[in-house]
DNA sequence: AAAGGCTCCGACAACGTTTTCGTGTTGAAA
DNA sequence: TTTCAACACGAAAACGTTGTCGGAGCCTTT
């Protein structure tokens, strides 16, 4: 087993200095053209490439950034990850993904990990049990450390840093308008618990839009789900009881529910409950009947959140000053895509 | 902004030397119990964690996996990955995933780009255009640098390494006798080009089910897609004109458009048309019939990828000889999950 | 009183780079 | 012949660790 190819070898080898064969490669006109090239060859023939630890040690920067998400397997996660690869491959820098499983502990004990030079700065999504504890310590803690931190899609105000979310309340609101237009009175929403950011938004865009329309809101229409288990009793209730013509979901899992069983109920989709969900993966295209939804546009999402952070990298490197701290917030347009739920 | 603390910063702050502190740190007898507390007391208020650069550039390992990956945005794939962090954070790793996005150079470009000290070894499933050329040169090449590599899925035969799959030929086997024992006589199968090794594979499974149970094999039964936008078109083609009683598709994504198209034809799933797919994801959970599939086990596998590929880490670094370099391949089983597709 | 043995600590090398600063050798100018 | 710039290269420091080795100081032993 052949160990890599170092300076120290070339040079042992040509019998120069590690000095010699290290400035030679970067074509430095110090060195005589004879033995830059002689030393060229060599690297190329045995094929050299520069140890990147060795690199970081020396320049105290990584190019890799920390990307900490809830869970991968799921669309829209997934999604947001390809667009943080695509911009992160652009600029040279990797990527360590660590999951938190929703689970606060794990969140905190995958950030320490990261936070000891493995990386030069954080994506993340927080966890469910973050959002509920609102804890959000280990944030500041490796913010304090000058490491620059970009949030995504489930933020909080509580932590001034960049983000990169969508517009949850009106992306609701205008999908609860478009079901209004569509003659829809009675419309329900399913949600997740208030504590998860962007539920709790949508949940404000979606009363919005049915004051603004003057129609009734309804405590009783809105159901939120805390776990998958109830999800089917919770939703049967529902639209078995409440006699209702337009539902909003907050996911594609949620709305491919209602939709099977609104089938078995015998009451048709669109025609007698239209459906629109938020996520629009792989279930919305291929449920039957296809889901209307309100596109997130991962991929743009994880593509900007990676833009701002390496922004921020490589500003904090140039300028060691800490003047100005002006964090911003992107807001990714959403749309409507409409399929054959609504009607 | 604060950088982060140093054994130098606190071997200056307490007055000692830097070997003091790092000893204290690590419990060495050699230092004395004032000392050694003093030091630990400092550190643990101001929050100290060892530099992960310094410490793989010393130790020669990065504690870090390589998991090169055709795409994220992906069921199966997302699964594996997730099997991958479990095993991995179990073992205090992490692992830095690039995309192939089905590419040979891009494949190529991220495996140079992390076989440079970055990573202690690899997790690869070939990209689609790397089995299609055949070239593995990169492969080789990186574990001729004694980096090892642990293959999934999609692996060849041409290279000698720690191999992880299902068994895709008894696997597709299982399911068309299962479509035979439910009395379907005339079956098809969609899958891709073949190339694709599972693809291959699969249609030998399918062939030879068909062959030990006197059913004619017609060629014109298999349809193979090369990309998804004929898909439709293709799938039309073969449930319109030939009579099919049912079918095997590799991927859901096609077995939801063979129930999509059947619909539209007035072709009823199960009763006129049995469909099994492979790769258990959330569309065939959520289709409508839901699909009977294989499931794949991918969190499995990818537990067993990483097992693999830690192990002969810390083989390597234990006994640096070369004795023996014995391959294994593990076989993940398979099993079908029937739902509502079958009839 | 000299010799030896502890205890406790610091100097230094090493991991693989890059870069600054010297320094020896030329050749040309004075 | 002396002086000095230009050229080509090497020594060394630094990034943050760990571990080996040696040494200072003190106590015990003969």
């Amino acid at each position: 087993m052949r160990r890599k190819l170092t300076l120290k070898q070339i040079a042992k080898e040509l019998d120069v200095s590690i000095s010699t064969v290290s400035k030679s490669l970067r074509g430095s006109s110090e060195i005589s053209e004879e033995t830059r090239l002689k030393v060229q060859a060599f690297a190329k023939l045995y094929n050299y490439k520069p140890n990147n630890i060795a690199l970081s040690l020396k320049n105290r920067k990584t190019k890799t950034i920390g990307v900490i998400i809830p869970e991968i397997v799921h669309h829209f996660f997934a999604t947001v990850i390809s667009g943080i690869e695509d911009m992160a491959n652009q600029h040279g820098y990797t990527f360590i993904i660590c999951m938190s499983n929703e689970s606060f502990d794990k969140e905190v004990i995958n950030m320490e990990m990261l936070a000891n030079g493995s990386i030069d700065g954080f994506i993340i999504s927080l966890s469910k049990e973050t959002q509920y504890k609102a804890d959000f310590h280990h944030i500041t803690e490796v913010m304090s450390q000058g490491m620059p931190v970009v949030m995504f899609d489930r933020v909080t105000n509580e932590i001034f840093c960049d983000k990169v979310i969508i517009d949850d309340k009106l992306a609701a609101y205008d999908a609860v308008q478009h079901l209004i237009k569509l003659g829809k009175k009675k419309i329900a929403l399913v949600t997740t618990q208030d504590y998860v950011s962007v539920g709790k938004l949508r949940t404000d865009g979606y009363i919005k839009a049915l004051l603004d329309n003057n129609l009734p809101f309804d405590e009783n229409l809105i159901v939120k789900i805390d776990d998958l288990e109830n999800c089917e009793i919770k939703i049967g209730e529902l639209i078995a009881s409440k006699a209702i013509d337009g539902v909003l979901a907050v996911n594609e899992i949620f709305a491919a529910t209602i939709i099977k069983k609104a089938n078995k109920l015998g009451i048709n989709v669109p025609k007698d409950l239209s459906v629109i969900a938020f996520t629009d993966g792989l279930i919305s295209q291929y449920s039957t009947p296809t889901i209307t939804t309100v596109s997130q546009n991962g991929f743009k999402m994880g593509q900007k959140a990676a833009k701002m952070l390496i922004d921020q990298v490589e500003k904090d490197y140039s300028e060691d000053s800490e003047i100005e701290e002006n964090y911003s917030t992107e807001i990714i347009e959403t749309f409507l895509i409409e399929r054959e739920s609504t009607f």
